[in-house]
DNA sequence: ACATAAAACGAACGGTCGTTCTATTATTGC
DNA sequence: GCAATAATAGAACGACCGTTCGTTTTATGT
């Protein structure tokens, strides 16, 4: 009788580990990358049989994608919606842009594991770079939207280009990053 | 008796193959990933045996390291060495910038080899590490010392700080390479 | 042309990969 | 509490990994 065991609504069992089994599969995705993440490490790391880990996902490339998947979801939760409380117009944008630049150190992640995705599967057709460039529109269509509204609220020019913007915005974050990881 | 025998230096077969080697190490490297190249597919794709071809390098990592240096000497090849023609200042720092963008087409390269390798090694201590850092900063030496001309011309303002803009430069031109290869 | 050295090969090694079975153990709904 | 069901374990698979070794082929210097 443990104390999760007293919540009167909880997860499956097979929804927690495999929760857990995301965690330590984002946590190596962010730093050796999508396709560094090996069954039989992931399950050393959660102590787990390699069998009983892969039976939850079915394919290597299934697990990947749910690691994506788990990858936005948590970047979402940190960054986006966050700042939706804030007031529409630069104030939100400001504090979108803030935890952007926060959310992996938030999230316990070392590095970015959308930039490492994006340098592994932009020239790999298949399953998880589809998956990759939706989420990836999704991300960028936030930051439009955002900007837009800082245009309509007047705190940006009128003839401000939105697409333009977010584009150079993306472009300043990865170099953040990337000087943040290598030269430390 | 063929075309390279009637020279009177040339290299060594060794070398010949090597350089062989190494040129389909850097496709390869280019689109998958330094870490994605196997000895078994890049002997297949040169057409010779596993053993043979290890020879020529000794371990995975000396190859990858190897790899590494030939993509720098391309660059410098098609990129440092060409604007190094044009006048000191702002029409050197241009030519360099442009040869930059291009720099991957001309070499017949699909990624930029150099960021995969940053996105891949930045995080993973090492002897690739170390020589790709080595390279890093040489590169940004050269942005940084064309950048610092233009300033001396008085084509650039004389408070224009070299390195944020050369760190700025990295950012948009990172941004160019990703969107190119993501959205095509 | 020939001895020597360099280069390339082929087979084999222990490991690890993703994946597939079957069997066992926990969890769940009633 | 007891079936039904989901979750996990264990062993084995073929494929490929990087690497080693002994042999054979090829290039080199004289």
């Amino acid at each position: 009788m443990n104390a999760t065991a007293k919540l009167s609504i909880r997860a499956s069992k097979g929804e927690e580990t495999r929760s857990a089994i995301l965690k330590a599969a984002l946590k190596h995705a962010s730093t050796e990358g999508f396709e560094a993440i090996t069954i039989g490490s992931l399950a050393e790391k959660t102590g787990m049989s390699k069998s009983g880990l892969f039976a939850h996902f079915g394919s290597k490339e299934e697990l990947q994608i749910a690691t994506l998947d788990e990858a936005i979801r948590r970047f979402n939760e940190v960054t986006i919606l966050p700042a939706l409380s804030a007031p529409r117009g630069l104030k939100r944008l400001n504090a979108m842009c803030d935890n952007w630049l926060m959310w992996t150190t938030r999230c316990d992640l070392t590095g970015c594991p959308m930039m490492t995705a994006i340098t592994e599967f932009d020239d790999k057709p298949g399953a998880v770079r589809d998956a990759l460039l939706k989420h990836m529109q999704r991300m960028q269509d936030s930051l439009v939207k955002s900007i837009q509204m800082t245009v309509d609220t007047g705190e940006f020019a009128a003839d401000t280009d939105p697409e333009q913007l977010a584009f150079e915005f993306f472009g300043i974050l990865a170099s953040c990053y990337r000087s943040r990881n290598l030269f430390r």
